[in-house]
DNA sequence: CAGTATCCCCCTTGATACTG
DNA sequence: CAGTATCAAGGGGGATACTG
C-alpha cells in the first residue's frame, strides 16, 4: 500500500481480513482469546493469532497473559485502538447506507420476500 | 472479507491498492486517465484501468468517453464517491496523528537529523 | 486454553508488449 | 491516448496437525 499517504495508514493497520471484526468486538470490552474465536466462528486459530499479533505490533491492542494453567490471555484495546471508535462508527454508518443503496429496492407492487 | 459486516463494506469498496489515491485525486475534480497516471507515477496502466473499473462498478466513479481521436476519457466521482469525502478526511486526520505517534520522537537533547 | 509448525492455494499486483 | 492481452511473481489467507 502507499503508506506515504496518511489515508492509507489506516488501511495498513485495520486492513487485515479479520482486524475490523476484532476491533469491533474489543470495542465492547476486554476479551479472552477463546471469546474472540467464538465471536468469529469462521476464523482459524492461526489467523486469529496472527491478526492479533499484528494489531499488537501496531499498538492497537494489548495482550495480557496470566500465569495460570490452563493458560488465560486477555486482549484489550489500547487508547490508540480506542481512538478508532468514532471512525469505525462512521464506516459502519456509511457501510449500511451504501449497502441499502446498492441493494435492489423492493418495488411497491412486490410482496415481501421475508418468508423465503 | 466479511462483507456481512457494514464496516467491511467500506474496505471492500476502497480497499484496492490504488483506490484511495484515485478517490483522493478525484475529490479535487474531474480528471483524465493520463492525469491520474501522472498523479500516481508508480501505478501501471493495467492496474489503474482495473481499479477505475472496479470503482465504476461499485458506483463511486463515473467514466465519460469522448468520441475523439485521440481518445479522451474523463473520470469523475459520483455522489456516492463524493459521500466519502468526510470519512476520507477523518482517515487522513487519524493517519497523520497515528504516524506521528508511531514515529520515534526526537529527544530534546538530540540534534536535528535533517542532515543525515 | 492458547497457541506453533507445515504445507498449499489463489488472488492481487506487476512487467511487458500490443492496439483502435 | 487509453486502453487489452499475456505471463509471472508474492504474499495473504486457509487446512490440518501438534504442543506447553
Amino acid at each position: 500500500m502507499a503508506e506515504w499517504c496518511n489515508t492509507e495508514v489506516v488501511l495498513s493497520v485495520v486492513g487485515g481480513k479479520w482486524k475490523l471484526l476484532i476491533i469491533r468486538y474489543l470495542l465492547l470490552g476486554t476479551h479472552r482469546f477463546g471469546a474472540l474465536r467464538q465471536a468469529m466462528p469462521t476464523v482459524t486459530q492461526r489467523m486469529l493469532t496472527r491478526q492479533l499479533r499484528e494489531l499488537e505490533e501496531d499498538g492497537l491492542v494489548s495482550r495480557k497473559v496470566y500465569a495460570e494453567v490452563p493458560p488465560k490471555v486477555e486482549y484489550t484495546l489500547t487508547e490508540v485502538g480506542e481512538s478508532l471508535r468514532d471512525i469505525i462508527g462512521q464506516l459502519d454508518t456509511w457501510g449500511s447506507w451504501y449497502r441499502e443503496l446498492r441493494t435492489p429496492p423492493a418495488r411497491d407492487d412486490e410482496q415481501s420476500t421475508s418468508d423465503s
